[in-house]
DNA sequence: GATAACAAAATTGTCGACAATGTTAGCCTT
DNA sequence: AAGGCTAACATTGTCGACAATTTTGTTATC
């Protein structure tokens, strides 16, 4: 089975010029290449990728979209600023909408995909456990999990809403924080605990279950940069 | 008290012509001046609200950002089409989301804007018995008392997602599908429970409550259509 | 009469130039 | 010297024209 993550598919060349742009100005926020709070001048922009501002708007607008920028008309664009507070409103979000997904994903997830997953997170077991493949899992391996979750539910608003949205802002949060799980094994634990419970189809149980870990993470966090 | 939707305010100019017709246009689309699934037109619709091309398409480009509108590379842009099953969807969205926020506002809410959303409740009472209001109550009051709950949630990713993103799709819906509540009276006693238990600080009562009222709502309009 | 290939028309994507607004540097006044 | 005004600059907003792609209509062939 394939352990690239699933929405990794940045490398898709879409047939206009502003929407390939759009990826990879969105890939340079996220590691950072572009810094947070950076002011977006559409003719460095322009000139860095080789594009008119015509497209360029476009890729900006749909960046405005996606809240990895803010507009203010006759300014200009910023890259958005990172608060610990935003962060920690975007995990209340994430906690009600995969709570969500996970309460559905028990009733609707197919058996196959149910044991594609347990294998997945069997690969996380070794990664943890040999401490080489520890910052895979870190950064992207948790992702992963809870992105195919979020899949399983077959609802579209919510793939639209975590997938499309949310992921990138936590992405960049991880990446910029440098915000790993710090507590892998725990966390293993209750993926696997989630996945017990969406095999058992207790749709119930596993919403609590996932909303319980990700207000894990949150407390975590908060924790975390409260001391700093 | 103003009983004025919160969210009318349309009538803001903004200061760059694109912000201005896309208000417009989402206008157009909610009421079904553009009909759901039609065919958007840039050179008509520049025509139509006598600007060029390039301010309109970064308007098309954020409701695509909303969902207003889908577009595909080299065909064009079509008003999104309303499904049955989409509708069910967003209301599991906003089952979990709408949860949450009740459930922040629960412990944040000021006492004072309580007290204003009672007053509120009452003037829909009235309306309803009257049975002249009743229209309102069912087209934008109900809206309003949900959406002042988001607003006291003070989590503004919460805000950005119901307000700016669902809410627009939702009164779409009800515009199209003549989508009242059909039951007014239970709704609004389901809307004073919630707020007594906001009142009563009950943060769990309070997002449980919101979750099966907008839960009913969902079933009530599953029965509805299926039947049809 | 139906289908496939080709050509013409329409629509979307992209670009460079001009206009309007915001910013900044310098000068004058106090 | 400090503060405010003015003018030049830079950036964003808007427009019209050209290029690329899709759709449509026509024609010829089976």
């Amino acid at each position: 089975m394939t352990i690239e993550p699933l929405y990794a598919s940045e490398s898709q060349q879409s047939s206009t010029l502003a929407d390939r742009v759009c990826h990879e100005i969105i890939t340079a926020i996220v590691k950072g290449e572009i810094p947070a709070g950076a002011k977006i001048s559409e003719p460095e922009l322009a000139k860095t990728y080789g594009i008119s501002r015509g497209p360029l708007r476009e890729a900006i607008r749909r960046l405005e979209g996606l809240r990895l920028v803010e507009r203010k008309p006759h300014i200009g664009a910023r890259v958005v600023q990172l608060s610990v507070k935003e962060l920690l409103e975007i995990y209340r979000v994430r906690e009600a909408l995969e709570g969500m997904a996970c309460r559905l994903a028990a009733v609707v997830m197919p058996e196959e995909e149910i044991n594609q997953l347990r294998t997945l997170l069997d690969h996380h077991q070794s990664g943890i456990e040999e401490q080489e493949g520890q910052a895979y899992f870190q950064k992207e391996g948790d992702l992963d999990f809870h992105y195919r979750i979020v899949m399983a539910s077959g609802n579209s608003k919510l793939q639209e809403l975590l997938a499309a949205d949310l992921y990138h802002l936590v992405r960049m949060y991880r990446y910029q924080f440098s915000l790993s799980s710090s507590r892998p094994t725990m966390a293993l634990r209750e993926h696997h605990q989630i996945l017990d419970a969406i095999e058992a189809r207790d749709e119930e149980l596993a919403e609590l279950l996932m909303r319980r870990h990700i207000s894990a993470s949150r407390r975590n966090i908060e924790s975390k940069l409260n001391q700093s």
